[in-house]
DNA sequence: TAAAAATACTCCATAGGTATTTTAT
DNA sequence: ATAAAATACCTATGGAGTATTTTTA
């Protein structure tokens, strides 16, 4: 057995093809198919079902690629501590960011981030909470930024800032008012608009609406915050949009208010996490720090009770 | 980077020296030398400082050693998932146990183990609960039977059995009389005799002595609980035995005194631990049932109130 | 001046390649 | 009939050996 061995494993396991399988791994399908075949002569076990049209592995074998790819997370992290001891801010991480964070948060920080950290290569990736979580922990992200609270085992966490939500309407709405801070209890009774399920916007949204009594405007579900932005500016109905999607560099369309919460606003937590374990372990506060530097007048820091006005 | 280099780099950071390194390898001392070099080399960084007494890891080099053994440690349960996929039954488990339990619970269990699971080897280590519990987190033990409880972190516990400790006395000893059950608190103002530092008897038997106003009789602390033995029937101090060691097939020298505890006795409590990814996972319960038949007349099963007499 | 590690060099096991055959739908 | 996997066979990298030199306490 030999770390090749693993990765071509892993790589059947993922691809279900040995020709394709070979082509992610760079071989030829001859030489992963026998070197597939050598392993599983040498753990005295079949590994994968082959079928003609397509391979999977067996009970064990799913075990045993299981540990195979925690060997190679280990291996990549054996190369990453030996890299970062030369130059730790030269890291390459993967960050991955939920969808209606990442296009707001990323405008305010990349460049100071590039300016402090010049060697730094950030890999970002968005996707929804749920996903970047199994990434995280199977090691195919080095640290995601996502809204607490969150069900962690063996990840660190690190508070990052408090993003309120505001209200947006359609310019003719009752609420629309003069701008003036409006408090939760008004949205009883209202139908609010929400993102499609998984998106953790609209559980966050969701769960605002149940305590006042507001209900969820039926028969539209946006796939995305700029959607949801659109149908509140075509009078469809109104929505909660987190702080940092209606700030500058970020424009706002015709036809949309928006309206502030009276303190204390409905509000989220958003943090960093990491694997304990991962390489970067002693690095990524240093990325967290950066990612705190969005102006206090859009974002509340951590650790900070919102002022009263 | 293949897996035997990081044998290679785990058995130079044990051994510290390349020409032993290499022997534990079953390779030549220049192969060994040639392979850490070219690892070095291919990492990028310095892994040993090379003095001619002694060779010693790095600051970088024992965090890669570190993750070069969790790497192993995958890579064996890769062969021991792939093996026991054939027959779990015939497992080979390395079993810690702590040295005031070992010799007295094994006779109860082995022989029977033996006619119940045929095929499988039992290593069995005899190390204090601190050591064991080291050889089980870093892979070097499969399960371990210790006292809880433990600060357990990713471990798996199973309950066994509940232990009495019995009090034991040289025989002209007042407390001694006629073995009627003597309450705990007549142990107070007694002097005790315990075991040296580090046995979890001696920290059960202290905690003991705390609640009822005991002290630990001066000067004497015994290596083992045959020592203790001896040192009682030598007339020298009472101490407190645990129920196992005063059963048969154990026998007891002349001049010891044993008196049971009334209810509720002072006891301990007895449970088998593992990796909760370990690859025996599956197979360990197994074995903790095995460990539960002991006599119930000797010690108490899990989740039983003691019946009141 | 000894003990330990590094170097020189040789060898061969095996990972990997190309060409081809076998298998299953 | 066709796509996929297995087999045959060749090549060459590199792991492991022995013999020897270099290093340092």
């Amino acid at each position: 057995m030999n770390l090749r061995d693993l990765e071509y494993v892993v790589a059947l396991a993922e691809h279900r093809n040995f020709g394709r399988a070979a082509d992610a791994c760079f071989v030829s399908q001859p030489t992963l198919s026998t070197q597939v075949h050598k392993l599983e002569a040498e753990l005295g076990v079949t590994l994968f079902e082959r079928g003609t049209r397509e391979t999977f592995p067996t009970d064990v074998g799913r075990d045993v690629i299981a540990r195979a790819r925690a060997v190679l997370v280990e291996v990549a992290s054996i190369r990453e501590i030996a890299r970062s001891s030369q130059n730790p801010a030269a890291a390459t991480i993967r960050l991955g960011i939920f969808p209606t964070l990442g296009p707001y948060l990323l405008p305010h920080v990349i460049p100071s981030l590039h300016r402090e950290l010049p060697d730094l290569e950030l890999l970002l990736v968005e996707e929804k909470t749920e996903e970047l979580l199994r990434r995280l922990r199977d090691g195919r992200l080095d640290a995601v930024i996502v809204a607490t609270p969150i069900v962690d085992d063996g990840l660190h966490g690190d508070p990052l800032f408090t993003e309120d939500f505001v209200l947006a309407t359609p310019s003719d709405h009752p609420l629309a008012g003069r701008g003036e801070p409006v408090s939760v209890a008004a949205l009883a009774d209202e139908h609010v608009l929400l993102l499609e399920e998984g998106h953790c916007l609209r559980e966050q949204a969701l769960s605002v609406c149940h305590i006042v009594g507001a209900v969820e405007r039926e028969g539209f579900r946006a796939t995305s915050l700029e959607t949801l932005r659109q149908m509140v500016a075509a009078g469809v109905a109104v929505t909660l949009l987190p702080a940092l999607a209606v700030h500058a560099p970020v424009s706002n369309p015709d036809g949309v208010a928006l309206v502030p919460f009276a303190e204390p606003a409905p509000h989220r937590e958003i943090s960093m996490f990491w694997r304990e374990t991962s390489p970067f372990h002693a690095f990524l506060p240093r990325l967290a720090e950066a990612f705190r530097r969005v102006p206090a007048d859009i974002v509340t820091p951590p650790h900070t009770r919102p002022a009263s006005a």
